[in-house]
DNA sequence: TTAGACCGGTAACAAATGTCACCAAGCGGC
DNA sequence: GCCGCTTGGTGACATTTGTTACCGGTCTAA
């Protein structure tokens, strides 16, 4: 049972009832940052919405892995929302980029909301959306473009999301992230920076 | 109008006041293959329930192309549904892979069946699992895997999908869906020929 | 202080993919 | 037949990306 208030703060799109009722039954979670909170194969109790701070959606082959999209505040994780509502399991993995806290929804209950509210069922579609959104963005750049311009628009997506002009992230970590290897992310910001679209300093980088 | 005997045979799991509701302002369209039926920006009037047929959803830039995933009988287009729901222009486009049987339905009522028919619901979110897998699979294939091994997994599909041990296909086609060039297409098919992975007889292609 | 860990930098090379130029075979229309 | 078109085949080359093997700097724990 949390705060229905809290929820309303976050998805003020949900009426009465349904607040009422998602508030009686979830469960508030404080996460510290980079913890897994999902992981491939695993099936789901709960669904989270997340009321504040950040989760990083990722696919994982072997040693490689590539980010797919992020959660954010007033959003949430549809791949627990598939899972939940048909006991299957994860496909992705999603882990903590900030100290995150997640409204938990038992799954138990989702068939019930489906049917009796339809504006979670429109809140849901707007997750969908979100979520195929940014699938066909990562396939785009993926086929569409060359790894200078992956990175440059990684970074601008980056920097939009944290809210911050400069970042702090390691080369190591943009490399995962893109499904390659640091040397080339090293090489590729060099000459990024040679273009001048964006500047390095000592462990930040700003797009210009 | 369209007999609601058709849509129950297609869509089983719809119950019988949905169906005859849904029959009721459907209207059914027959059209012949390699036809588009979406393009990017275009805003949507229809929800399109696949009766028979084949559709495929690809993503384009410039002149190269990708393809997305196939919308085969008793599913239907999410874009649409999303672009219905909120009046928004589609991402992507749609082509028919064979001669094709739509049952429309105006987007005009997508509202009240969303509110009155926890099915239909059930039935989209169904839908969106689909594509989200699809897509997710594309990206691994984008990601993890060579173009041979790319070419040999969209053989196998098109196979599977088609019901056909031997394609006709051009290498040309193979080019387009995968985001390639033609030259590039019958380099690696040669390759997997020498593997003994596939064989190519006058403009056949058969997957071993 | 030293050992180990992480970070970024870099050269040289390997492999995969894209591009260009051209050719030959088949096929339908006239 | 001949023309124009599409299809596939192929070599040579360019470009992009991945890999390997280093280096030196910085930080921290022992």
């Amino acid at each position: 049972m949390i705060d229905p208030a809290l929820l309303h703060k976050g998805f003020p799109s949900l009426d009465h009832g349904l607040l009422t009722e998602l508030a009686h039954h979830a469960v508030l979670s404080d996460i510290p940052r980079d913890t897994e909170i999902m992981k491939e194969g695993q099936h789901v109790k709960m669904i989270p919405l997340v009321v504040s701070g950040l989760v990083k959606v990722f696919s994982r082959y072997d040693d490689k892995e590539l980010l797919l999209y992020y959660i954010r505040p007033s959003e949430s994780c549809i791949m627990s929302f598939i899972a939940g509502l048909k006991d299957l399991p994860s496909k992705i993995f999603a882990v903590t980029e900030e100290q995150t806290s997640l409204a938990l929804l038992p799954s138990q209950y989702l068939e019930k909301w489906v049917r009796d509210y339809p504006r979670f069922n429109l809140m849901f579609y707007e997750f969908y959306n979100l979520r195929y959104a940014d699938m066909l963005e990562t396939i785009h750049h993926l086929v569409f473009e060359n790894l200078d311009q992956r990175i440059l628009d990684y970074l601008k997506k980056k920097s939009a999301i944290k809210g911050a002009e400069v970042l702090r992230v390691r080369h190591r970590e943009i490399a995962s992230e893109l499904g390659t290897s640091r040397e080339v992310i090293t090489r590729a910001l060099h000459k990024l920076e040679k273009e001048s679209k964006i500047v390095q300093m000592d462990g930040q980088i700003k797009v210009l």
